[in-house]
DNA sequence: AATGAATGAGGATTCATTCAT
DNA sequence: TATGAATGAATCCTCATTCAT
C-alpha cells in the first residue's frame, strides 16, 4: 500500500527527471511526464501542488542525494589538500556518473527557477546546512592555514568547482574522455588554481 | 532606406536581447519583443524566419561583437602567459561590463537552443573560425613549448575559461564585487591551473 | 448503525449546504464536501447516486424542512388577512434566521438545477403537494371572497412573495436591519399589494 | 476595418450573453462561446482580458443599455406616481421584451460576479450613477412628500421593484402571459405596496 | 461498508505564425 | 513593405466518478 504510493511518486520524479533532462523544460509538458510514468495526468497533482513544485522537490531531492554520496567518508581530521581532493573527486564522478542528474540540475540551475533558488538562497543568511558547511569549511581552514589564495568565498567556490562544472558538462556531451587517472590530474588543476 | 531597415533589424534584435537577458525565454514572447522594438509583430518575420532564427542570429551577433572586443591587441608575438592574460582578462571583463549580452549568451547555452548549438559544434570538424583559432592557438604553443599541462583541448578550455564564466555569474547577480585587481588575481589562478 | 448511517447522510448534507452557500457550487467540489463532513469521497456516493443528486436531495430537504416550520400553528379557520399574515411573517423570518438556507436555495434556484426544477414543476400538472396547497389556498379563497385583486395564480405569488424574497436577500448581505416591529410592516405593505 | 473589429467583439458578447442565458455559466465554455460567435477561441482574449471580464463587461452593457431604454422620455417635473408607473412598466416591459438579457443579468447577479458586483455597489458611497439617481430620487421624492410608506432606501427597492423580477422570471420560462392591461395592473399594485 | 488513490475528459489561457489590408 | 487581427494547437490544471483494497 504505502509502498505502490511511493512508487507512484517515484516514477512521476523520474519521469521528469528523464525528459527535462534529455529535452528541456521545454520537452517535458505534464501529459508527456505522465505518459512516461505510466500514470494519469491528474495523478501528478496529487502528489505534487503543481508542475513548478514537482519539479523544485525533483531538483531538492537531488541536491541532497548527490552531497549525502560526495561527502560519504569525509573525515575532518584529515589534512586540507587530502579533503579537498576526496571532495572535488567525488563531485567530478558524482556529475559524469549521473550525467540526467546532473543536466537537470544545469537545466534548473539556469531557469527561472535556479535564479528564484539562488535569491532565495542569498538572502537566507543563516540557512547555511551541513552541506555547505563542508565546503565553507575547507575555505575558512584554508584562509586560517594561510594555505590558499587570498579571495573571497564566492571566488573560491567557482576557482575551486567551477572548472569541475564545465569539464563534467563537456564529458555529458562526449566532448571528453575521463578516467580515474585524468579526473585526478584535473582535481589537481583545481588545486593548483586556489593554493597560494 | 537601407539605413531605416538596417534600425529595424537592430531594435528588434535588441528587445529580444533585453527581454531575455532579463527575464528568459518564457518572458520574451514574440508580441512583447515586438512593442519593445516599436515594430509589428509581422515584421519580425521579414527580417527573420521565425523565433528560432531570431534568437540564433541574436546569439552569433553578440558571440562575434565579443571576441571582436577580447581579441583587438591581440599580438601573436607575445610571450604565451602574456596572451593569456590578456584574452583571460578582457573574457572576464567583457562578461562583467555586458552584463546583458552574457545573460542572454548563458540562457542561450543551457537551453535547447544551446544543446544543439554544442552537438552543431561538435560535428563541424573543419568549422573553426578565427576566434576560436586564437584560444586554440594558446592551447597548441603551450603544448609544444611544454607550458601547459598534459590535458586534452576541451580540458584546457574549461581549466582556463570555465573559471571565469562561474566569476562573471556570481558578478552579475552581485555575488562578488570585482576591480582590475581582483580581476588580474582572478586570471593568474586561472594560470596557475592550466600551467605546469 | 442505523444511526451512524444517518448521521454520516446529514454530515454530508451539511457540509454541502455550509460550502455551497458560502461560495457557490465552484466553491463547493466533492473533495471538499467529503472533507468537511469527514467522510471518504467515496462515501458519498453510497448515499447520493451522484453530485447532482446530492444537491437536488439538499434543495428538496430544506425547502420541505422550511414548509413545516412556516406553515406550524396554521389555522385554516382564521380570516385570510390573518393567515397572509402568518404565513408571510413566518417566510420571511425563517429566511432570515437560516441564512445558509436561504442562500442555497437561491444558488440551486437561478443554476441549472433550479431551470430543470422549475420546468420540471411546470409540466408536473398535478404535483401540487400540500405546503402549496395552503399557499394555493390563499389565492383560492381571496379571490372567492373577492378580497385580493384579479390576477392569475403565478402573479399572485410574486406580489404575495416575491417581495419577501428581496428583502430576505438584501437582509443577508447586510443591505437592510429587520426587527419584528419591522417585518411587520413589510408584510403589511405585501398585504397591500395583493388586496383590492 | 474599424467596423469589422467592432462585429467581432460584438458576436462574441451575443454569443456569450445567448449561451449563458440559455445554460448558465456552466454551460458557455469559451471554446463554444467562440465557437457560435465563428471565432477562433484565441480571438476572445484579443478582446477582452479573460473570461470574467468579458462576462463583466457583457453584464455593464447590458445593464447601461437597459437603463437608457427604461428612462428614455422620462419626465423630473411629473408627479410622483405617473413618474413611477412609466419607470415600472417600462422595466417590466423590458425585462420580458429582452428575455436572453434578463436571464443573463439573473444568473449574473446570483453567482460569484454578483456577489462581488453587489459588495462593490455598496461600499461605492458615491458612485450613484444617473441611472440610480432616477430611482433615489423617487424614494426621496416620495418620503419628503409623504407619499410612501416609513421604509429603508433597500426595502423600498425591494417593494418596488422585487416583484416584478419575480414577475419577469415566470414570464421567461412562460408561467404567466402579460399584456399591457395586466402590466398596467401589475404596476398599479406595486404602487399599493410602497404608497402610504 | 468505507476508503481515497487513480483516472482522464474538459476548461481557461498563451503564443508563434499567417495573411488580408 | 508594414501592420496587427486572427488563428488554434498546445499547455497547465480541476474535479466528478470509479474501483481495488
Amino acid at each position: 500500500m504505502e509502498k505502490k504510493k511511493r512508487d507512484k511518486r517515484e516514477a512521476i520524479l523520474r519521469a521528469a527527471l528523464e525528459l527535462i533532462a534529455e529535452h528541456g523544460f521545454h520537452g517535458a509538458p505534464t501529459a508527456m511526464i505522465a505518459a512516461k510514468a505510466n500514470v494519469a495526468i491528474g495523478s501528478i497533482y496529487r502528489y505534487f501542488e503543481n508542475k513548478d513544485a514537482l519539479i523544485i522537490t525533483l531538483h531538492n531531492e537531488i541536491e541532497c542525494a548527490a552531497m549525502k554520496i560526495i561527502t560519504v567518508d569525509y573525515d575532518r581530521g584529515k589534512p586540507l589538500k587530502e579533503r579537498f581532493f576526496h571532495v572535488a573527486r567525488r563531485m567530478l564522478k558524482y556529475m559524469i556518473e549521473h550525467p540526467l542528474e546532473f543536466r537537470f540540475v544545469e537545466q534548473f540551475f539556469y531557469s527561472p527557477y535556479g535564479i528564484a533558488f539562488r535569491r532565495d538562497k542569498f538572502f537566507a543568511d543563516t540557512a547555511i546546512d551541513n552541506d555547505e558547511d563542508i565546503l565553507k569549511g575547507l575555505y575558512d581552514d584554508g584562509r586560517s592555514q594561510q594555505i590558499i589564495k587570498d579571495f573571497e568565498l564566492s571566488v573560491f567556490f567557482s576557482l575551486a568547482f567551477g572548472i569541475l562544472f564545465n569539464i563534467a558538462r563537456d564529458n555529458v556531451v562526449g566532448f571528453n574522455k575521463l578516467d580515474d587517472i585524468v579526473i585526478d590530474k584535473i582535481v589537481g588543476a583545481c588545486w593548483d588554481a586556489i593554493k597560494l
